[in-house]
DNA sequence: ACTGAAATGTTATAACATAACATTTCTCTC
DNA sequence: GAGAGAAATGTTATGTTATAACATTTCAGT
């Protein structure tokens, strides 16, 4: 998500704990922060990396707690292809996603599509199946950078 | 996939890489053997552990190559929510691909669902987005362990 | 201030995956 | 069937992602 949404995004997670009366603590709003400020999903260990420069001692499950605790209440999701976390379009909102993954610019369009949702859920149910989790992410080339590869001179 | 399978995916593996002229070496069926005999994704380390046995000389790489190549011929999938592999169930036909993972008996079921496939394809184009791979993997309960659960004799 | 629950700190290690370079095996050609 | 180049495998080391386990601190409610 681009920096423009950042404080949006901050603001947006306050106010969902305060609702939910659950403690949106400074490491968890930092780790939510660092990954609100960035265009493309970011890993656990680069949010990490960001993280010791203010607090040179943390360690790995200070940023895994974090991250579970924010995909727990619907404030990021993980993708599973990329080993790398985005924040949600629309927290709060029940929903399911979908990702667009563009692997020339590296950035992420969250979707939230009714086509696919009830195509993935009547398949399922089809087979017999009770699903839970849905994960759907494709990779591909983003519109911009469409454009361009066809304009070698802005490559 | 079931035992029962294994001997015909090996079979098949072998003729397509004949009619591409590509070398199925032992190792590569070796992996794809310990893949095809489990009902349930097997991961890379399982693997090495298993040819271990006959070869305890195998290190990451073996199996890792073993599994890139298979991949690339379409034997293999990767299953990314769970880091681990499944034989592909019609190797040889290209084929979208979507997967039911039980999380109560960890079984598989491998999905070529048109409705899934064309509102991805559709979804995406609407954004403007050109696709390439696409991963598509639900999580929930089978048939089977839905009955299991509703009948606790069976438990 | 006291208590139990939640969160964080800290150390260690598990689990998954690849880099880099040496050696062997295969295939093709002569 | 000898030699050359390509493909596959062997081997060692290391990179990357994620969690276990237990100590300590902080917080909310009394």
């Amino acid at each position: 998500m681009g920096h423009s949404d950042q404080h949006a995004i901050i603001k947006t997670a306050e106010k969902l704990c305060q609702q939910q009366a659950i403690r949106f603590t400074d490491q968890r709003r930092q780790v939510l922060e660092i990954i609100a400020a960035s265009t493309a999903p970011v890993g656990a260990y680069e949010i990490l990396d960001q993280i010791r420069q203010i607090h040179p001692s943390a360690a790995p499950p200070t940023v895994y707690r974090a991250l579970e605790f924010l995909q727990q209440y619907g404030l990021i999701h993980k993708l599973e292809s990329l080993h790398a976390y985005v924040a949600c379009n629309h927290p709060g909102d029940p929903h399911t996603s979908q990702f667009l993954i563009c692997f020339d610019c590296g950035k992420v369009k969250e979707l939230d599509d009714v086509g696919i949702s009830s195509s993935v859920k009547q398949a399922a149910t089809a087979s017999g199946f009770q699903p839970t989790e849905r994960l759907v992410e494709v990779t591909g080339t983003c519109e911009k950078c469409q454009t361009k590869s066809n304009n070698p001179k802005d490559a």
